[in-house]
RNA sequence: GGCGCGGUACCCAAGUGGUAAGGGAGAGGUCUGCAAAACCUUUACGCGUGGGUUCGAUUCCCACCCGCGCCUCCA
């Protein structure tokens, strides 16, 4: 069967067919830089790295476009508060997101840009829809006009008859003709930041910059739109609006929305005190290959429940297909290939597709490829791997991993070269402990920036090891077995091999 | 109240109108100096609750209970 998403604004699973061909122009809402993006934000910029990946594995040529969320009244306020300018308060936030996309590999998008650098694209759209009605100058601000666009609701299906019990009364000021009218342009407040335009002093609202910098970068009419399901309404349902009512074209063929992560069960929330950042992860002794794997493992549109354990569980799993794939590197098979092992790895790779294919069934893709692990593990104890058959299974595995994108053991590479860890040689100095949560949120920029962990260094693990060798040689078990308890405390773990031993961290 | 997602073993989590994938954990075993890794055996007569349809339902229908999200600036 074809390539297949659930659609929200049919509520269906649609066959999935760009506009153009193999071209899929794709925009995704990105972060707000207030402060670190949390673990929720990153579930669905894990689901959305997945599917551009697997995308790209159907051989199409994906453009996305992601927002910088760089003006809102979040940034404004911590801005205030820290006396500084907006871009030098939301600098660092951007830098820091920028560490954290490449510790959770998530492939850089074609375009990825600030609000405030497409003001003067908002503004030339907001007198666009003053233009022809569907917005209206109140008070210095300009709002869109809801009743002017008949499909107003059609994504996120709410009823817009009458008011609602229980709706939420508007906080701003500003005269609006309607309740439900919503703010494409506000009026400068003092003390806030501005910009002098032909629509007077002020700053953009919020839905605006998507709209504009979708359109801008791809066009009037976009394939796919993707973000967490809270932004179904208001602020997709408002852009379609804002869009659809300026150019008269559909906006978005596809909307996909990730569903909400939860933590315990419970909501993720600060004052609950289960709010967790990528960094907070690290500092608790985490990798972010795992937390990746976790947030991928769980299919984008039910909600996942995080758990400290099931983070540990996660790491354990990947561990085991890093495993098959360096016993699949490192042993010596007899010539030839086994047939029924051609065929196996052949079939699984086959429901891995198709498992995805199937509106991203990451779940079921994990399945089948953890099937061709036992069978290759299998194969291997009864002698019966051939190493004509090495390739097609290193194949499936980098295939799978082409999308996955988390076997290569590179996490403690990548955090010493932002800065975030740092080696050491004594045992006793290697940190467990996370330290205090604010000194997390300051983002770093290279070498120079806050050790939020020390780890055993490579070279001293080596030095170790080579001790370890000799007293083994030497038959004497008690002072190798002292060794090796002692680099497991300190998060190594020791394999011994025909080959020698292998180390690896925890 | 409205709209949406979910409730499957100790934990995470697929799935189907025909009798429950996968991972983690536990128990026993093989291998190993001992471990680790790997393999084998084993752990849901049951899929929120109660009805209904059906030869047969976890899967369809109805009702109800519980969790989560949204109902104007939250991924």
């Amino acid at each position: 069967m074809a390539l297949r998403f659930h659609n929200t604004l049919s509520g269906r699973v649609e066959d999935f067919q760009p506009l153009e061909d193999k071209r899929v122009r794709m925009y995704t809402c990105g972060p707000t830089v207030y402060d670190l993006p949390h673990i929720g934000n990153y579930r669905t910029f894990v689901f959305q790295d997945v599917l551009r990946r697997f995308l790209k594995y159907r051989g199409f040529e994906v453009f996305q476009v992601m927002n910088l969320t760089d003006v809102d009244d979040r940034t404004i306020a911590n801005s205030l508060a820290a006396g500084k300018t907006l871009r030098d308060y939301t600098e660092p936030y951007v830098q820091g997101f920028e560490i954290d996309r490449q510790l959770l590999n998530l492939e850089k998008p074609e375009v990825l840009t600030r609000a405030t650098d497409h003001i003067d694209d908002m503004v030339k759209l907001i007198q666009k829809l003053l233009a022809n009605g569907h917005a209206y100058s109140s008070d210095g601000a300009v709002y869109y006009r809801v009743h002017s666009f008949k499909d107003y609701g059609k994504l996120s299906k709410l009823d817009f008859t009458g008011l609602r019990d229980g709706a939420r009364v508007d906080s701003d000021k500003y005269d609006k003709d309607n309740a439900r009218d919503f703010v494409l342009w506000k009026a400068w407040k003092d003390g806030e930041p501005y910009w002098e335009t032909p629509l007077g002093r002020g700053r953009p609202g919020w839905h605006i910059e998507c709209s504009v910098m979708a359109m801008r970068y791809l066009g009037e009419t976009l394939d796919i739109h993707s973000g967490g399901s809270d932004l179904i309404f208001p602020h997709h349902e408002n852009e379609i609006a804002q869009s659809e009512a300026a150019t008269g074209k559909p906006f978005v063929r596809y909307w996909l929305h990730a569903e909400h992560l939860i933590v315990n069960g419970e909501k993720m929330s600060k004052s609950v005190g289960n709010f967790y950042t990528l960094r907070d992860l690290i500092a608790n002794g985490h990798r972010p290959s795992a937390v990746r794997y976790l947030l991928a493992s769980v299919p984008f549109r039910k909600p996942l429940n995080f758990t400290m354990d099931g983070l540990v569980q996660a790491q354990k799993s990947l561990e085991r297909l890093r495993n098959f794939q360096d016993r699949l590197t490192r042993e010596n098979f007899p010539p030839g290939e086994d047939e029924a092992l051609r065929a196996k790895a052949e079939s699984e790779l086959k429901a891995m597709e198709e498992a995805l294919d199937d509106n991203l069934n990451t779940a079921e893709a994990l399945a089948a490829i953890f099937n061709l692990v036992l069978e290759g593990n299998t194969a291997m104890d009864q002698g019966r791997f051939r190493a004509g058959n090495r390739d097609a299974f290193l194949d499936a595995l980098a295939r799978w991993d082409g999308i996955f994108a988390v076997l290569a053991d590179d996490d403690y590479e990548k955090l010493e070269k932002f800065g975030l860890v740092k080696g050491i040689e004594a045992s006793s100095e290697v940190s467990t402990a996370p330290p205090r949560r604010d000194s997390l949120a300051v983002p770093v920029g290279g070498a120079s920036g806050p050790v939020i962990r020390t780890i055993l260094s490579d070279a001293e693990i080596e030095r170790r090891v080579a001790l370890r060798e000799e007293a083994r040689r030497r038959r004497d078990f008690a002072r190798a077995d002292e060794i090796r308890r002692e680099l497991e405390e300190a998060g190594v773990i020791l394999e011994d091999t025909k080959a020698g031993t292998r180390w690896k961290r925890k």
